[in-house]
RNA sequence: GCCCUCGUAGCCCAGCCAGGAUAAGGCACCGGCCUUCUAAGCCGGGGAUCUCGGGUUCAAAUCCCGACGGGGGCACCA
């Protein structure tokens, strides 16, 4: 619907253009203020080729413009050339639209098959909150293309071959496990006690690098260890995600690629370009393509490493479609590297989303030296938080709701709180900053959910609408927000920007709260049937938008 | 040292990729609004040399060059 005014305002224009001759295709923006719905400073550029003023070709080009379709107005206003939508012609059929495709309203027809790889941390310990930014700006976007129409398969890599996972084994045997913690957190206080003893003690070095060529060459009784012990921690981290509403199709294991020797064979393959060099080490030489830094690919004793994995990984995931990877910005090279190595290669290049790290106050997180803050603890903080807002907000209501609610606010809160800025910059974690639900956070878009849900609930039976006589400031912005929603679907999905729905659900939210504040809906008497169709389209964008975020849409608050 | 990235009010953040009209919000602060659909809300106010210096352009927060500051990388770790 709003994709047609778009489209009525700039072959408008153009076919002005054209009419006089002139090549040239026009950019446009929204204005902010009071300028219309959309504007083109094609007066501008044409200034100086026409030899008149800007003002002068505006004020020309608009008055060739006979207004049709969504298209209101075409004004010249200080030069620019400003486009106004028709709202009262727009308002019923978008209303009826939204209504009609509820749930799917927005959805798109994108298509296509997209293996989306995120979260993949190492099975030493539990998510902390920088595995939780990879997890959920994945998550988001696995959503957000789902939406738009794309077949999206989400994997969780695996890495049971690294050196971490050989740390925790070689911990377990020594030290033993706290059965009655937390699956991913007694991991952890292993792994953290093992870091220790082979710090004190250099000489035991040896003994985890021979567990990992055990591990690699694949002995019965190893397997079975080392496959427990990564099974055993990612249980917990799985329970973390799930309370966060973040699901994986397929655990894909790196030890598969060994398995089954699909790493033996990109190494032959490897070997045959002439970027390989053999020495002491396998290795490519990448300074062709601007790469400095070699990629070494075996070590000295013959094993492999963690990139060489994953080139077989991304070989296997290219054959399914598009290959997206969300990734933390100290692998920035590695990704690089990989992108190189499978251009050689000829096989499907990766996307890559690299996202920034969260650092604490004092300096970055180490789950080695047992310095981080959980996903867990942040989680269960936030919920603890919001169940004491909602003790004072619905003292009356009982405890089971309130528990409810706060659940969904709290894991709400941290998922919009992280997925609201974008992935490049960096953040620093405060809990005072982490804890507040300030207004443009999750309960902020909940409430105004809750509010549609509220309005609509106690309205009763529907009445067919009719257009009212005139429509508000509030009512216009509202019907514009709720129209553009495809168009940020798309955006978000084509872009790999999930945070733009985040921008999107708090302005719609921020909307819906001033109309809900200024216009009365159940009192109205001539708009009361046309604003009910507009709360309950209001209602389906919001809960849409929420469900892209992974936000629980709350009938009540 | 070299490479990448970020730098917008006291604090957080959008806009930058596809340059244009008074730089959009939030937190905190000050002042208003609950006989009216849940005040987790709404309105008003003050607060910005868009890190700095050059350049390109009719026009630069946005593009280019340089500096400074934060983060990351430069492992036979992942």
């Amino acid at each position: 619907m709003y994709r047609r005014f778009l489209e009525e305002a700039r072959n408008l224009l153009q076919e002005v253009l054209a009419r006089r001759g002139l090549e040239i295709t026009a950019t446009f923006e929204e204005p902010t203020g009071d300028f219309g719905d959309l504007s083109t400073p094609i007066a501008f550029e044409l200034a100086r080729p026409l030899k008149k003023a800007p003002k002068t070709i505006a004020e020309e080009l608009a008055s060739e413009m006979k207004p049709r379709g969504y298209v209101r107005e075409v004004r010249a206003e200080k030069g620019y050339v400003n486009f106004y939508l028709d709202y009262m012609a727009f308002a019923i059929p978008l209303l009826r639209e939204i209504k009609a495709r509820g749930g799917d309203y927005g959805r798109g027809g994108a298509g296509g098959t997209i293996v989306l790889e995120h979260t993949s941390a190492n099975p030493d310990g539990p998510l902390h909150i920088g595995h939780g930014r990879n997890a959920i700006i994945g998550d988001t976007l696995a959503r957000v293309m789902r939406f738009a129409g794309h077949e999206v398969e989400a994997q969780y890599y695996v890495n049971d071959m690294g050196r971490q996972l050989a740390i925790v084994v070689w911990g377990l045997r020594r030290l033993g496990l706290e059965r009655d913690k937390k699956e991913d957190h007694a991991t952890a206080q292993v792994y953290i006690e093992a870091n220790r003893l082979l710090e004190e003690d250099k000489s035991l070095e040896e003994e985890v690098a021979r567990l990992m060529r055990e591990y690699e060459a694949g002995g019965e009784g190893i397997k079975k260890e080392f496959e427990e012990a990564a099974r055993y921690c990612l249980q917990g981290m799985v329970a973390t995600l799930e309370r966060l509403g973040i699901r994986h199709d397929l655990q894909v294991w790196e030890s598969t690629f060994v398995r089954n020797s699909s790493v033996e064979k990109v190494l032959e393959r490897l070997k045959a370009t002439k970027y390989a060099k053999e020495g002491e080490v396998l290795y490519l030489d990448l300074k062709d393509f601007g790469i400095e830094k070699e990629l070494i690919l075996t070590r000295k004793d013959g094993t492999y490493l963690y990139t060489t994995r994953d080139i077989a990984y991304h070989i296997w995931k290219s054959s399914q479609g598009r290959v997206v990877d969300v990734w933390g910005a100290d692998h920035k090279l590695v990704a690089e590297q990989l992108r190189t190595t499978l251009r050689i290669l000829g096989e499907t290049v990766p996307e890559f989303i690299i996202y920034e790290f969260i650092t604490l106050p004092e300096g970055s997180m180490s789950t080695r030296r047992g310095i981080f803050v959980s996903l867990d603890e942040l989680v269960g903080e936030s919920v603890e938080r919001a169940l004491s807002e909602v003790r004072k907000r619905r003292p009356e209501a009982d405890e089971a709701f309130q528990r409810h609610v706060a659940e969904k606010v709290g894991t709400g809160a941290v998922r919009y709180n992280i997925i609201r800025v974008a992935p490049e910059k960096g953040l620093t974690f405060r809990w005072e900053e982490a804890l507040d639900f300030e207004r443009q956070g999750a309960p902020f878009i909940q409430y105004a959910y809750a509010r549609a849900c509220r309005i609509l609930e106690k309205a009763g039976k529907e009445e067919s609408p009719q257009a009212p006589p005139s429509l508000s400031k509030d009512e216009e912005r509202l019907l514009r927000l709720l129209g553009k929603f495809p168009l940020v679907v798309v955006e978000a999905a084509e872009a790999r920007k999930p945070y733009l729905v985040a921008a999107y659900a708090q302005e719609l939210a921020m909307a819906f709260h001033r109309f809900y504040m200024y216009e009365p809906v159940l009192k109205a008497t001539r708009e009361r049937a046309f604003r009910l169709e507009l709360v309950l389209a209001t209602k389906i964008a919001l809960h849409n938008a929420l469900l892209l975020l992974g936000i629980e849409p709350l009938e009540a608050m």
